[in-house]
Order: C-alpha cells, then sequence, then structure tokens
DNA sequence: CTGTTAGCGCATTCAG
DNA sequence: CTGAATGCGCTAACAG
C-alpha cells in the first residue's frame, strides 16, 4: 500500500495551482484544454485516482444511493435491484444494498447506517414488521430523499412504484371464474396489511360482480413462511368442492402445492391455481400454472430513475410521480379447465 | 436537511476541547469517565451523529468490506451474502455488494469502484469471464486484502474459502453406483475452469475405483445456460441405456429436469439423478432428488471472518488460511434404486 | 481562464 | 488525563 498520488503532486508537478488540477480533472468548462490535457496526461503518468473520501467530505455527497429490500434471494427483489444498479451506473451512481429480513429493527438500523454513510438517496421496500415510519421521515429531513418501491407507503412528498394489487387480483379471479370455477379459495397475508388488502377486495369485487357469493371460510389468511402453506393446503382439502385457487402469497403457495404434490393431489388438474408470482420456483413445480407476472426490473429502472431526478431536484412534486405499473396475466395452458 | 451537529458543537457547549470529545465519543482509555459521561449526555442532548465521511477521510479507512459475486439471484450466493453480512456487522463493518454478471469487464468496474471507494477489504467470487487478475492484484497493492470463496483462485498471499469438488464429485458419483447406477451421465460445465475439472475428475475416479469404464459421450459439457439443459437433455434420452445421472451445474441440470417433465420422463424413477445444488428449486421440481449440500452461510461466515483479522492484521499468513469445507449429499429416498 | 485562501469534520500527533 | 495545533485531499468562494 504506497502513498497515493494526490492533485498536490500533479500541482507540484506541473507548477498549476491545485485548484486548477481540480477542476481540470472535473472537466470543468473553466479550464482551457489545453491545461486539461497537460493536466490528464500528468495525471495519468503519476497514476493519480481521486480520493471520493475527501470529495465526498467537502461536497457532503456520495454519489450513491440506498437500497433496502427484505430479502434479496426472492427473485423478484433481485430482479428489481437488477434494474436499479443498471439505472444507477449509468447515472454515475453506485448502490449499497440491506436486507431487512422483514425486521422493523433492522430495517431502522440499515436506515440508520445508510444516513451516517451520506447515501444520497433511499429506495425501500418497507418489512412487514415495520409499523411506524419514523425512521424514513428522519431519512428525509436529514438524508435525501425517498422512493418507496413494492409495498407503497402513504408519506408527504414521497413517491410509491408499485402496481395495481386490486386490479390484478381481480383480473386473476377473473380468469378463474372464466374457466368455469365456481369455488375458489383465496390465499392471502394479513389483512391489515395494505397489500393484502387491496389484493383480497380485488377477489371479493371479481366474485361479486359474477353473482358468486362470498363465503368468509374460503378466504385464508397467513403469514409468509412455510409452515402456513401447509397449513393452508390442509384447509382446502377440509373445504367442500374447491375448484379453483387465487393466491396472492408467494410463499405460503409454494409450500401448499409442495404439500398436495406429496399427497398426490394433482395441480391444476383438480383445482385451478392462479399464482401472484414471478418465482421460478412455482414454475418449476407446476409448469402450466396461471401467473400474474409483475413488472421487476422496469420498476427498478422506474424507481431508480425518479429517486435520481429527486436528488438532482430535476423535479419538484415528488409525490406526483408516484407510479402504479400494470401487471400481466401469464395463461397457461392446463389452468383452463375447459 | 438541517445542519449538523459537530465535535466543535459539542466542544463549545461543554467548554471542553474538541479533541477530547472526539475521544470520549470514541471510547479513548485516555478520558475520565466523569468527561466521558459528560460529553456523551451532551451528545445525545444536541442529536450528535459522527460525520463518518470525514472519519473516513481521516483515517483512510471505511469499516466496509466489498462483495463480488456473479449474481445475488443465486441462493448459493444470496446465502454466502447472508452469512458475510451477520459476521461483517456484529464485526462493526458494513458491507457493499456489486453483482459482476459473469462478466470479466463488469468485475474490473466494480473492483476499481470499489477501490475508489476505499472499502478495508474484498471477498469474491470470481465471474466465469475472468481471464485475468490484474484487477485483483491492484486491489491488493492498492487497497487491502482479498479473500475468495466458491471459486478458488491461486494469488499470492491470498487464501481462497471453497468447498472440495472433487471429493464431492467422487462421493455423488459413488452414491449412484451404490446404488445400482452403471451408465452414469455426468452434466457438467466448461472444462477449463478449474472447478469443473476438478468435479468431472472426481466422476471419473469413482467409476474407475469401480470398475465402470469411462466414455466420453457420457460427459456432456455446457454453459451455465438454461438452452444448454435441454440440449443436454436430448442428448441423454439418445444415448443408450442411461441409468443414472450425476450434474454439476446447477442451471443447465435444472432446465434438463424441466424439460425431462415436460416429456414425461419421470424422475428419479427411470433415472437417478445427483445434483450439485442448494437451490431450492430443483427441490421443488423433484423433492426426492439427492444433492450435494454445499456449506453457503457458513461459507460466508469463514470468508468474512478471515477478511476482517486480515483487515485487522491479526494474521501474518494469509494464505496458509485457505480452507476446504466439507458438503454433505442429502440422500432422498427415491434416488435409491432399491 | 487561473491563483489564493479557506475549510468540510474528524483524529492524531505532541505538549503539558 | 486534557489542550493546542495540524492536516487527511479535495472543492468552492472570491479575486484578479
Amino acid at each position: 500500500m504506497k502513498k497515493k498520488t494526490t492533485i498536490h503532486d500533479i500541482s507540484k508537478a506541473l507548477k498549476i495551482n491545485s485548484s486548477t488540477v481540480s477542476r481540470a480533472l472535473n472537466n470543468s468548462p473553466r479550464v482551457s484544454q489545453k491545461t486539461k490535457d497537460l493536466i490528464q496526461k500528468k495525471a495519468i503518468e503519476l497514476g493519480y485516482q481521486k480520493n471520493i473520501l475527501a470529495s465526498n467530505l467537502r461536497t457532503n455527497k456520495t454519489n450513491t444511493i440506498g437500497i433496502i429490500v427484505p430479502r434479496i434471494s426472492r427473485t423478484f427483489f433481485s430482479s428489481v435491484i437488477s434494474g436499479i444498479e443498471e439505472t444507477a451506473y449509468n447515472a454515475g451512481y453506485n448502490v449499497v444494498i440491506g436486507q431487512s429480513l422483514e425486521s422493523f429493527e433492522r430495517e431502522k438500523e440499515l436506515v440508520s447506517t445508510l444516513l451516517s454513510n451520506r447515501v444520497d438517496g433511499l429506495l425501500i421496500s418497507v418489512s412487514m414488521g415495520t409499523t411506524n415510519y419514523d425512521h424514513l421521515s428522519n431519512f428525509k429531513t436529514n438524508g435525501g430523499p425517498i422512493v418507496f418501491f413494492d409495498r407503497p407507503i402513504t408519506m408527504l412528498d414521497t413517491p410509491s412504484i408499485s402496481i395495481d394489487d386490486y386490479e390484478a387480483s381481480y383480473n386473476a379471479t377473473k380468469h378463474l371464474i372464466k374457466n368455469g370455477c365456481k369455488n375458489i379459495v383465496h390465499f392471502s397475508g394479513f389483512q391489515k396489511i395494505a397489500l393484502y388488502k387491496r389484493r383480497t377486495e380485488g377477489y371479493v369485487a371479481a366474485l361479486t360482480d359474477n353473482d358468486i357469493p362470498i363465503r368468509p371460510e374460503y378466504i385464508l389468511e397467513s403469514q409468509l413462511s412455510e409452515a402456513d402453506g401447509i397449513e393452508m393446503a390442509k384447509k382446502v382439502l377440509k373445504l367442500p368442492k374447491v375448484d379453483g385457487i387465487y393466491s396472492s402469497n408467494d410463499t405460503a403457495a409454494i409450500s401448499a402445492m409442495q404439500h398436495f404434490k406429496k399427497n398426490n393431489i394433482k395441480i391444476p388438474d383438480d383445482i385451478a391455481i392462479v399464482g401472484f408470482n414471478n418465482d421460478p420456483i412455482s414454475a418449476a413445480i407446476e409448469p402450466n400454472l396461471t401467473t400474474i407476472n409483475q413488472p421487476d426490473v422496469e420498476m427498478g429502472i422506474i424507481a431508480s430513475s425518479l429517486l435520481i431526478e429527486l436528488i438532482k431536484k430535476t423535479i419538484k412534486t415528488p409525490s406526483e410521480h408516484s407510479k402504479t405499473l400494470g401487471t400481466e396475466l401469464i395463461i397457461r395452458q392446463s389452468s383452463q379447465k375447459l
């Protein structure tokens, strides 16, 4: 680890003031091309590398944006991250990623370290455990702009990029009804979480619009755990004449399907299923499963672009830039009970 | 974004010199407990938060370690990352993650930005595309220590944490032989990559040791792509009397399995398969599949601990701390053709 | 277009 | 145990 060359070394070697060197290296228009060339050449010659730490301290910016997701191992999130990274890198930003693991405590810690590290902005899909947003409003006042994605939160001057849960649910349920299902179970998450509530509302609306009565015992709540999935699967088997399942809860749905499979209950020949899911696992278990495709990479690109504009203050009215992205129903053969 | 309180604010308020404040806040033993308490109290009162940027500049350290993996969406890597994060956070280090996407160019860029951002050390699983290690030796001389994981590289004074590919392959193949397989196909990756070569050697050795002839046409090379997997599946179907498959290539193997499934070729009733894989997808496709379990979280913990020791210079002989972790054969029922 | 001056906030000498 | 002084490397005012 030899001593690094600084702008002062270049300055001395060339007998040009260090501020001019700094300007030249930052390609300021206020330096003549001639001296720029001179300086650039010398910089390369001496193996100069800007000390970003010093630069950051001076400008109080880091050119870094923070990302917080529940877990990077979920396909949906790693895809979103890919979209974010691509956009950020192209705009000259670095990216740091943290996982909250659905824990509120952990999320608070992450936000706090990102704040300490002076990231210029934050992209976050809040954890399920998050009960208030003080840490986030604190980030906003002391740090920089925030853009929510995937799990929208209502917060002053803070945009959300998400999908239309209601519509997606409605369409999925309608799809099952069209294919002859009349006794459709709904796998859902906790209703106190807005996202799952809206999905349930979409399901209910689709049934109502098609004159199918709502039976509360057909709406199965659960957490996002595998054990819950097995519980749900068992409940389904006890319900009379179930002929369709609409799941808005990936994790539990997958484990439910595995449970069915182990017990030789064929899906979707016996039961038509629509899953809310981009996960390759469900596709692997049941290649013919119809799924709702969420825009993942695209969501990352949009959220990231928006955040960068907010950082650069190209935009003045953040909340007006919230966006609802469309979903797509990927219809595969055997969920059509024809 | 109001102005932040600095140690000078505390210094003034208490009429104590700022260096003492700095020392107290860093819990230096050279400050009396009494003044420490005083300062700490005031710091909280004023809502003081250390400016890490300034601290970093001064100390020329960032308390951050860089991670580079081919892609975070691979279950194996996201698990390793979990292990790394846990260990790093407990030791007071932050973590930044980059994906090379198996591209050499991208890997070089990432290493370069991590270097510019003065991460204290680097954990890397090199991309498939990487053809030389200049960027890494540059990081070592100008940045800090490196620890390789998963894909071991031979480099001066640089430890690797990886598994014993040869042994794992040998055991997997032996397992198939024990269960009566005699015509075992090997799904592999490019042989010019050391890792795949060693895996193939393990396969060959197991056959040889059991007096089964090696047939080159039973060793199928491929890249890590899905299309390749389908190609391999087709080739298998053309080979005479295949009764076992040992795969050391996750991605291709999964798509091969899906191809089998689509064509109603039952696995593993017709063909016994052993896969090299922690991926939940293959488990989902075929719950009874026997797999080689790689230590993932554990690998992260070990690599991360080692790197931190190297950063702190608690260790003087890095290369002697390379470690080969054991694998475990998870034997599930129906791959035993009994 | 270039030079001068100053300071971002902290940690580390060196004194005492 | 505490204070005074210095500078990490860069950039931003302000001159000229």
